[in-house]
DNA sequence: GCTAGTTTCAAACAAGCGTTTGATTGAGAT
DNA sequence: ATCTCAATCAAACGCTTGTTTGAAACTAGC
């Protein structure tokens, strides 16, 4: 290793300004190995690959983590923890403003975008890095994973899915359940799959980079969804061959 | 290895019939590799694991593919390829029928969908599973992979994108780049990620593996979401802060 | 029955993996 | 000055990975 053991020494020499430099090595692990899971997915991507960028040495991880899954657990955490804390306590601000009537499925969606806009903003911390990590964890076929997101939001999803039902009064629960799916996914895919996209949809580049935007064609597209009238009668009525 | 060899040894006694019985040792490996690629994605797959459950020599697989990634890009367009010709082949039936009238969106998002529900059906070769792993493959974020989907897409996307152009007049072509990229996450998405939505949506579970009830409740979803209106104006008509 | 060419086989290869170890360091309390 | 405890370090652990090798087995043409 080249430059070893630079941690403390790294410190600004002011001691009241410690924050212009990081200098804690749990962070530098965590910064380090959010990028590297995001660029190349947890299997592969090496806690030997994660310590060296962080610069830092191997054994590192596991003295403060534990193991590398638990090392991803915190990564995510750190940052979709608040983020669900977030959206929840909007949409109570937002209920408690409507006087008791229901709110619109925009209202809904904002209390869902506006955390995640805000993330997406946040450049100092590699906010947009980690919706791009997130989008990907969803489609993760690692089972620790699976369930330890759906723990993470299981709150989260029964305080909106009640949120759209009473939006939704003329739907079903499980036509609900269904449509909030839907939303979720068409959203974490697009936050996920931009540089796939590139490839696929021949955007503009000045436009690809914009979370802002992005959520802001997102948002009426799902809007409507929702509000589409129910699916009567059988399949062949959509599906009518040749 | 407990019965080594038994590949030609297991065909019927009938030669005449020989398609009851795989024997084929290429088909036997992509099979066993389609299964385990969705199970546990591409990293997470050793060669060891594909090859002991074909029932095939660990050697066979760089004998008859040249590696790893040549055999995951072989189970996908074995596939793929023959979907996306049915679907771009539906389509031009739709428009010849149409007799020079733009199509409707409804039936644009038939044409993507029929040729994904007729694989979905295909219980006999294990098509469902191939959904799943289709799902997987457009998030994983190794190069090749994506490389490999894009160079395989492309050619329908440019197909589809022009006929919701010509379906939704009013709308940017850039709008509509955009909401084809929508629909075709939410279907990927819906498609991979069922076994996660168990626990986090509490379906019911005799709806979760009826591909066709799934996509008949995403189809309208996704036709109002293609109708909606244009969002104009700036951002914080719908995201006002607080 | 011999030969040529394809396919299968057990074995080994080098490389990389996550994790563990035991010594060393450094700062704060006694 | 000594003890304590948390943090860092180089090194090694045992194991798995994808790939290669060269011999053996098999099939088909003559």
């Amino acid at each position: 290793m080249a430059t070893p053991a630079i941690s403390r020494l790294q410190r600004t020499p002011d001691p009241i300004v410690e924050k212009t430099v990081e200098i804690d090595t749990k962070s530098r692990i965590l910064d380090a190995a959010e990028e590297l899971f995001m660029e190349h997915g947890f299997e592969a991507t090496s806690l030997r690959l994660i310590t060296t960028a962080a610069n830092v040495n191997l054994a590192a991880v596991n003295y403060h983590f534990g193991s590398k899954e638990e090392l991803f657990q915190a990564v995510l955490t750190r940052r979709l923890d608040p983020m669900n804390q977030d959206r929840m306590q909007l949409l109570t601000t937002y209920e408690s403003a409507s006087n008791g009537s229901a709110l619109t499925c925009e209202k809904i969606i904002s209390a869902m975008f506006i955390p995640a806009l805000k993330l997406a903003r946040d450049h100092q911390q590699g906010g947009k890095n980690f919706l791009r990590l997130l989008g990907r964890a969803y489609a993760d076929p690692a089972p620790f994973i699976r369930q330890f997101l759906s723990s993470q939001y299981v709150e989260m999803i029964v305080r909106f899915r009640a949120a759209f039902a009473r939006a939704l009064p003329h739907l079903e629960r499980e036509e609900v359940s269904w449509r909030l799916h839907f939303v979720m996914g068409a959203l974490s895919y697009t936050l996920a799959g931009t540089d796939a996209l590139k490839m696929i949809a021949q955007f503009h580049p000045e436009e690809i980079d914009n979370d802002e935007l992005l959520l802001k064609r997102l948002a009426p597209f799902l809007a409507a969804g929702l509000r589409a009238p129910v699916q009567s009668g059988d399949t062949h009525q959509w599906f009518q061959e040749t």
